[in-house]
DNA sequence: CTTCGCCATGACAACGTTGTCTGAGTCGAA
DNA sequence: TTCGACTCAGACAACGTTGTCATGGCGAAG
């Protein structure tokens, strides 16, 4: 700035003054400045602004598992479609399921003082975050509720959809129902399983613990399991799209294959055979609503901690209509 | 850090000190600011940091097209996977393929001063970007090379993996080979259609025009492409992935169908009956690639522009197989 | 008891901006 | 002719850090 200053001639007030399209420049010195801005490729510094001018720098922090999976890229691209209508852009992190990677992350973009914060929870302990909601930051969990505090967040209806698939498969006649979950120690995981024993009691079927495995996340240790504890079953529902996944490659060779709902729909489920019937949400909707809950407290809304809970749509397609 | 100096009787000067874990502070010293700084919330502004450093912010920029598509994810978290290990941040943002909001979004990440850039180009033009590059900003272009300008880039070998997939189906028999590709205005989709004229050629199967749709992206318009210009084809390559899905969806309910290749792998394509044969190459290679080209510039290397081209394999499954 | 050197600490400037205030010049009206 | 109002421009401080240099105290060597 400094050096666009002196090559038109004028003081750097007058360059910041131009930079910032404020009035009260003569129109000669606007294009002496612009000039010279041109010719030296001068750009800004924008830290240097944000210090200055003490409000926020304009970024959000999105800190995810991993923005490989479609389910956070696609919520990361809705974050980002909300956050550039207002002109902020996004900083990500993937967190890997690893708690300590986690706060890492929150701390460091906390450093960065970016203007708020979107968290799908690795770790159930969020205590750490309350110093720097103090100091005014927002944050909004996504996908799981935080631990230890109480903030905004935004869910799926878990136990709702695996409730759906529940009743759905007992409806076909099924009595015998296996579910393949993540590990019990995630939250999804959990609320999935209790919806699909809630379903259950609810459509007279007897819930086996026995017919449950959670944790499995291979091809192989989801085909052990389909051998095993689930051998029985007529029919599962497996707890996420890794799974899901997962469970027809097992499924893929073999002559009989138990009915399946998967939750979480996914690219060409409707072209395989069968067609999969799985639980759907809005995926977009769920980044859309944390990010607009987000930047509704960075308009100074202040009324106590929001909670919504984007539903699940039971998508029936065929795969949940075979019987064994 | 004034308020953590004052609590903790000391000058800002020694705060910073013990925030850098710098010697030369008494452990009782470091032990009170410690104190204050843990009572206090303190978190170091990285931004004034940065500023007084001069060093760099820490941070590189990806611009990309949209996250929400598997193959950027994967290809921004394979970046993001270097960056890490060399301690910075990713900031991210997507174009939507419009070259305005790409330039827009490069000039905005460079005033936000990141260290480097990662750009998967929507436009042609580039020349805009030479002032940031002389300025000292190292930028790698990804997925498709630069326009108007000599730059570091990571390609893949997109004319090879349509040349192979063109032999592959001559061997199969088929003479009246279709191609349904992008745009021809991104570069991938035209680097593809001359692979596969270039395949034809070397397998002697006729390169018929008639044979060849570039641009319908929807599920409508591919069928269209189907039912028309590539009605008598025998066989055909699909240009990308997204390409790929919509044939196979306006496939699904035929009794007949042409052979198919497609362009990029994706998720559940061996699961398909029949099976998807593809022109697969490992996304995560051309992220990486990429990045560590990048770093190799942030620490210094000032080589003359390197281009990379990571390989494309056919990878036979069966769809290619299939002759009408 | 000096003197030297080291250790712990602090004062101050500077990074690149911008908000506030002040000043120089111009113009029109009394 | 004088004065106020107005326009344009610059000086200066401050944002939160950290690099440089200075300073005071204290132990050891002379």
């Amino acid at each position: 700035m400094t050096d666009v200053a002196r090559l038109a001639g004028v003081s750097i007030k007058t360059v910041s003054r131009v930079v910032n399209s404020e009035s009260g420049v003569h129109a000669a010195t606007a294009e002496r400045v612009l000039d010279a801005i041109d010719q030296l490729g001068f750009r800004r510094n924008v830290s240097a602004q944000n210090l200055r001018r003490g409000t926020g720098t304009g970024t959000i922090g999105v800190v995810l598992e991993d923005l490989a999976n479609p389910f956070y890229s696609t919520l990361t691209r809705a974050v980002e479609e909300v956050a550039r209508v207002q002109g902020k852009h996004v900083l990500t992190g993937s967190s890997d399921e690893d708690p300590t990677r986690e706060r890492e992350l929150v701390l460091e973009f906390c450093a960065r003082r970016v203007d708020g914060l979107i968290v799908i929870p690795a770790g159930h302990q969020h205590g750490y975050i309350e110093h720097e909601r103090n100091a005014g930051t927002p944050v909004v969990f996504v996908d799981r509720p935080p631990g230890e505090i109480d903030a905004d967040f935004v869910l799926l209806d878990n136990a709702g959809g695996t409730a759906k698939a529940a009743r759905h498969l007992a409806e076909q006649g099924h009595r015998k129902i296996g579910f393949l979950g993540d590990a019990p120690e995630i939250h999804t995981a959990a609320e999935r399983l209790r919806g699909f024993r809630e379903g259950c009691a609810q459509a007279d079927v007897p819930f086996d613990s026995g017919l449950v495995a959670m944790g499995p996340h291979t091809d192989e240790s989801v085909s052990a399991a389909l051998d095993g504890p689930l051998r029985d079953a007529t029919a599962v529902i497996t707890g996420n799209n890794r799974i899901t996944v997962h469970t027809l490659r097992a499924l893929a060779g073999r002559t009989s294959r138990p009915a399946l709902v998967g939750f979480d729909d996914f690219e060409l489920a409707d072209l395989l055979d069968p067609p999969i019937t799985v639980i759907t949400h809005d995926t977009w909707a769920l980044g859309k609503s944390a990010a607009e809950l987000l930047f509704a407290r960075l308009d100074g809304d202040t009324s106590p901690p929001g909670r919504v809970v984007v539903p699940t749509r039971l998508l029936v397609r065929g795969s949940g209509e075979v019987v064994r």
